[in-house]
DNA sequence: TGCGTTATTGCGACTCATTCTCAAAACGTC
DNA sequence: GACGTTTTGAGAATGAGTCGCAATAACGCA
């Protein structure tokens, strides 16, 4: 369920497409990303990219939100955290311990939202679903 | 599905039954609880108890979340929003308009959560699922 | 009721994630 | 290559929340 690569030449014409300037700092950017896994802090970006501004690592994290192509999640204490978006419209099982992201997508979700839609006084215009767990590596090998 | 109400006495037992001092900043606080329909702030808090610290609002907040009593739930840009809980172990449809927050309890979602379970590689240790919406309220009168 | 112990308070400084401001630098087009 | 516009980077500002610490107030006991 989390396999498609997504390549920086797709993350820039994504970029290219909505009118934005391929600058070295996006370019970084975009190459960083493809050689992440799972999740991904804004913070650890910063540090990996030591020659990009803070400000700029944010707007192109969001200018991508806004594209699609990356998906912002939270941890269990509200920490956030980014990670790239395989599918168009999906959810996340995120390993506490080590912050891989499986995606996953599930029909019984969309009839959930059916049967809540019914039962509350109002419309239903989206949600949010994290899923914690504690992947297959972490189990055997209970790092920290 | 979003009955019962809470009295202020519940949640000072619930202080007690914690082994916490009663005090006024505390007794403001609830009684301010009392009142709140739907989900609010806590710098909402903070700017109706005048009197009362911003740390104090904060650690008050804190208490009654560890006690089950309160849910903090995170609007659709992240932005906090605190409620009274009026079940165990259940969700919220909250208003992105005015922020009244529907509670629901849905077997579906226990469902989904054995699917997720068997489909991804691990071991599934929580979730957090925040359905967003406009209430009848704000759909006939689309305030501001 | 009066006291002492201990929890709680409030202030202000601090953190963390993120956004804003604005002058300087970099793109892409002509 | 020149030029207009988009981006960038440094640092200040913001919002949510936490922390340290001296002053204060609850509660149990006599």
């Amino acid at each position: 369920m989390t396999t498609t690569r997504i390549s920086s030449t797709d993350l820039i014409a994504t970029l290219e497409d909505r009118g934005c300037r391929i600058t070295s700092p996006r370019r970084d950017f975009i190459a960083l990303l493809e050689r992440k896994e799972g999740g991904f802090s804004a913070e650890e970006l910063c540090s990996e990219l030591p020659g990009v501004g803070r400000a700029t690592i944010y707007r192109t994290l969001k200018l991508l939100l806004e594209a699609g192509v990356l998906c912002k999640l939270a941890m269990p204490d509200g920490a956030p955290k980014y990670t790239l978006a395989r599918f168009d419209h999906h959810h996340h099982a995120v390993c506490v311990q080590c912050g891989l992201v499986t995606d996953f997508r599930d029909s019984t979700i969309e009839r959930l939202m059916r049967a809540v839609g019914s039962e509350v006084p109002g419309k239903v215009v989206g949600h949010r679903l994290e899923v914690y767990m504690t992947c297959q590596g972490c189990l055997v090998s209970p790092a920290d």
